[in-house]
DNA sequence: ATAATTAGGAACCAATTGGTACAAAACAAA
DNA sequence: TTTGTTTTGTACCAATTGGTTCCTAATTAT
């Protein structure tokens, strides 16, 4: 019995995402946040408290669709074998010749802030986590990997999570002449279809 | 014939790159950074000009410095092989048992200003650049590398030198559990000493 | 000595920071 | 319609932001 909200959650959510993941959390001011998410300051502090809960929804936001769709990607076995898969989520996110480079959230959140903020540093590690695991699953989808025991497979899985983070950093200052599908190749050892 | 300066300008720029290094450029305020360098607002704004101005002596001085030095032990023969080396440095900076995740500051710097500041793009991509060079001068002291045409070592030097990121990155929510003399050692497709 | 020049430091500045107060408006239940 | 509850937007706030001014102190060349 009361009046109900007029903005779309999500899609505030979303904006808030767009301009921290473009800025940063320090250099994202309040105008251009409640712009990036189109409400006043008055809707943005009842409904998300302050600018770092605001923050926090859009690390979640991040996590539900973009990893979402990383994850999706590296288990989708229409899109070839493993490491077919494990090139094109290189190719697709940031380190390909798309325009902006504006990276991966994840990456910008925990160099930004995970040494200062434990809830931050929990959430991007979760995220880095479920990551390396759609990417171990991804290596137990390739034939002729050689030395395929399981310690073998998960070592080769915290390379490539690395790779992908180092990859998303050295983006930013315009790398993007990286050929990865040679590149990976070479790491697992393997032909690349 | 003039006053000479009383600070020691080394000293000064080594504490703003201490602060820019752990708190990043736009969370340092002027009054933690002038505390940092051990100098007054008139002697500051004489000296640099102005923030931003500062960040560059910064990130300068730690190219000449901790890059120098990261490139000084991947040449130096005394320390075992290449793989050796690259070990050392992986188990050297930050990713270690060490105390504060501060990670890499060129890291911190390509994430945080890359997409927004060209000097810094320009500065960041050098002392990667520098580093990957220096990978790749490694990768050429190994004795039982297999593989080992030019094109093949400047992809691996590629990969280590991502990895080496991304590493930076991860170590800043807490990851310092790799193993990396087997996670190099895998890569690598050799034994490491 | 003294003139010229520069370092140092405190006071000061306008602009911006993130956050709050509050009144008007919009709804649901009665 | 009335009542109770919640959203919304504006006006407002103290504190902090990066940066400037300006006077004094220190030094060297003459």
């Amino acid at each position: 019995m009361a009046r109900p909200r007029e903005f779309d959650m999500d899609a505030a959510v979303d904006g808030a995402m767009q301009i921290f993941w473009r800025l940063g959390y320090a250099a994202t001011n309040l105008p251009e946040l409640l712009s990036a998410m189109g409400l006043s300051r008055g809707s943005f502090y009842k409904a998300f408290g302050d600018k770092h809960s605001a923050y926090l929804a859009a690390l979640d936001h991040y996590d539900r669709n973009c990893i979402g769709a990383a994850v999706r990607l590296l288990g989708d076995r229409s899109r070839g074998d493993g490491a077919a898969r494990i090139v094109q989520l290189f190719e697709q996110t940031g380190c390909g010749e798309g325009v902006a480079p504006r990276g991966c959230f994840v990456c910008n959140a925990m160099v930004e802030l995970g040494p200062h903020d434990r809830t931050v540093a929990a959430k991007t590690a979760a995220m880095s986590s479920r990551l390396d695991a759609a990417i171990y699953d991804a290596l137990g989808d390739i034939d002729d990997l050689k030395h395929d025991d399981t310690a073998s497979r998960h070592r080769k899985a915290a390379i490539i999570t690395r790779l992908y983070l180092g990859a998303q950093a050295m983006s930013k200052t315009g790398d993007k002449d990286a050929d990865w599908k040679n590149l990976l190749g070479e790491l697992l050892d393997c032909e690349i279809a």
